[in-house]
DNA sequence: TGTCAAGGCCAA
DNA sequence: TTGGCCTTGACA
């Protein structure tokens, strides 16, 4: 019934000596094609293997990539669970299969698979674990959910995977899936396909450069040094959850316990889920149990699916007292909004160099001139946010990792964007009252025009950099994501921002603009055409005014934006095209909404 | 000199 | 073929 999208291209390990020689064997079977490219020869010839001498092995495994169907609506579904049982897991997936079958939605993502575990927040620790004695944590392997042995091949994995990766890259073992690809590996079933094994353990980051050509031993390698940042953030890590959770302990329970009859402070605690991403490795989990991104994203879906699918993904929680009371405590990039807490767990805008956002009516001329509708506009506008998501999930991202896929975090960051798009979007004016369908083709016509004005937006009047360091020291190109991937079109994007600056082009004008991008009556297919074109002429008309009577000294600005969104709109459809490519090469994260919206463009 | 992440060995 | 344990050796 559902076809997985799963593709994935891993090139890495491009070490070998210069004299060496190539060979390349192909293994096809039925639509399954795993090659190995092996660089034979004097591979790590000189000196030791350390610093790069890998095998020299590109992998890429691939297969005809079919098309994620939109799930249609069932109903609105409500993201808020409540939580009746005494027991609350605080147990934290790696990427997504770690903690399957646990228990799923009773669970806060504090960004990694360190186990808090119920009951009562009690924090899981055994005396017998190597990391343990040391740090106080325990981990779970990335690829299976074994307990980790230590550092091996760049992440934190357990002895099997590290002797099964050791194995594959040494040995260019080539394995063929006889299921779909996307087999569930977990401790118990980790032996039954090495194929998805040996997938799963490129996905979470094991490097096959870390794996010497020349099989000298002991030693260390290139990654030493990150090894050890990464141990002192997971210990600093850990002593923020216990604070964390002696936090909930007291102050929660504290607050609630009068009035429950539950012995845990966790009672009827409300648990609100948010679908933050879709994560490249959760493919590998049962896919066929997870509704289309876009679905999820406009609530299409049932509660209990979405239950089975939010189980299966990175869930960023907040947790909410009842009643609508203000939380003590609100998981990840949310605790940080306005807290100075310089955790190792966050990369808050400060670590980012992020200037303060500034305020929406600092930066409009007069709130008395606009109308009420651009009024109520820019004060739904959360920027703020806006940036905690993205250097949320830039931390989340790189917290395990010792180096990153800049394109794929890049793909991350704005599938993560398209979800607050199609957030706003759903809870906006004249959209709202839109049925499903409708919405979605309005959102499949623009969410990357849409996506290139945010990003203008935040450059413009919230100071956004255009580079950031992620934890792990690399360089994140913030800027790129303005680009959708595509560094030449920098000329043609800071062509459009000084136009806007030389316009003037504030907040409000923004927001209009960006209605306007959504409620484009010319969509093919909507039903209720004169609902949107009746949003679409409001909206026109108060940035008319707005225009006229805040900025009369610009002559006929409101036409001059206008004549830019064509500009705007062919930067996003080479964008989109670049996306799209390297979709289709494998090399963009799948099951994702921004994938989808690809899709839906070319149905 | 201790640590720990490589590779190696070998019973299951 | 797997996976637990052993050996090795650069580095702090």
């Amino acid at each position: 019934m559902h076809q997985e999208a799963t593709s994935m291209s891993v090139q890495q390990g491009t070490v070998a000596a210069s004299t060496s020689t190539q060979t390349t064997t192909t293994v096809a079977a039925e639509d399954t094609v795993m090659v190995v490219h092996q660089n034979g020869g004097g591979g790590g010839g000189e000196g030791s293997g350390d610093d790069g001498g890998g095998v020299g092995l590109d992998v890429t495994v691939s297969n005809a990539t079919t098309q994620t169907p939109v799930t249609m609506a069932l109903e609105e579904v409500n993201l808020e669970i409540t939580d009746d049982n005494d027991n609350v897991d605080l147990e934290v997936p790696f990427t997504n299969n770690a903690a399957e079958g646990s228990g799923g939605l009773s669970s806060v993502d504090m960004g990694t698979n360190y186990q808090i575990s119920g009951p009562a927040t009690t924090i899981t620790t055994s005396a017998s674990d190597p990391l343990d004695t040391k740090d106080g944590i325990e981990e779970l392997c990335p690829v299976c959910g074994d307990k980790v042995s230590g550092y091996h091949y760049g992440l934190l994995t357990c002895e099997s995977c590290k002797g099964f990766f050791k194995r594959t890259v040494q040995n260019k073992k080539v394995y063929t899936c006889v299921a779909e690809r996307s087999c569930h590996i977990d401790k118990t079933q980790r032996k039954r396909c090495p194929f998805c094994r040996f997938q799963k353990c490129l996905e979470v980051g094991m490097k096959l450069e870390a794996v010497r050509a020349d099989r000298m031993r002991g030693g260390r390698n290139k990654f030493g040094p990150m090894y050890k940042r990464d141990r002192a953030r997971k210990l600093q890590m850990m002593r923020q959850r216990q604070l964390a959770a002696q936090t909930l302990r007291g102050g929660i329970g504290d607050m609630y316990q009068s009035s429950q009859s539950s012995s845990s402070p966790f009672g009827n605690i409300h648990i609100k889920q948010e679908i933050q991403i879709p994560q490249v490795s959760s493919l590998t989990s049962s896919p066929d149990s997870s509704p289309s991104p876009i679905a999820v994203a406009l609530g299409q879906v049932s509660s209990n699916t979405l239950s089975q699918a939010v189980s299966n993904q990175q869930p960023a929680l907040q947790i909410v007292g009842v009643q609508g009371t203000p939380s003590m405590m609100m998981a990840d990039n949310k605790l940080w909004a306005n807290s100075t807490t310089t955790s190792p767990h966050s990369l808050s805008p400060k670590t980012f160099q992020f200037d303060t956002v500034v305020p929406p009516s600092a930066s409009v001329p007069t709130s008395s001139k606009m109308s009420p509708l651009i009024r109520d506009f820019v004060e739904a506008i959360d920027d703020r946010e806006w940036q905690n998501s993205l250097y949320g999930l830039l931390q989340s991202q790189t917290y395990n990792q010792c180096e990153v896929d800049l394109f794929e975090l890049m793909c991350k960051v704005l599938d993560q964007n398209l979800f607050s798009q199609v957030d706003w979007a759903r809870n906006s004016i004249f959209f709202k009252d839109l049925k499903v369908d409708d919405q979605m083709k309005l959102l499949q016509h623009s969410w990357s025009d849409m996506l290139v004005l945010d990003h203008i937006h935040q450059r413009m009047h919230n100071n956004l950099p255009d580079e950031t360091t992620l934890h792990n020291g690399q360089k994140f190109d913030l800027l790129n994501l303005g680009l959708l991937g595509v560094p030449t079109l920098i000329d043609h994007f800071n062509d459009i921002t000084a136009k806007l600056q030389e316009l003037k082009f504030d907040i409000s004008d923004y927001i209009c603009i960006k209605f306007l991008l959504l409620l484009n009556p010319d969509v093919r297919g909507i039903t209720n055409r004169k609902h949107v074109q009746d949003g679409f002429e409001q909206v026109q008309q108060a940035l008319l005014e707005y225009t006229v009577t805040c900025y009369s000294n610009i002559q006929d600005k409101f036409n001059k934006m206008l004549q830019i969104l064509p500009e705007l709109h062919s930067l996003a459809a080479r964008g989109e095209e670049h996306l799209y490519l390297k979709h289709c090469n494998g090399s963009a994260p799948t099951q994702t909404l921004l994938m989808e919206m690809l899709h839906a463009k070319r149905k």
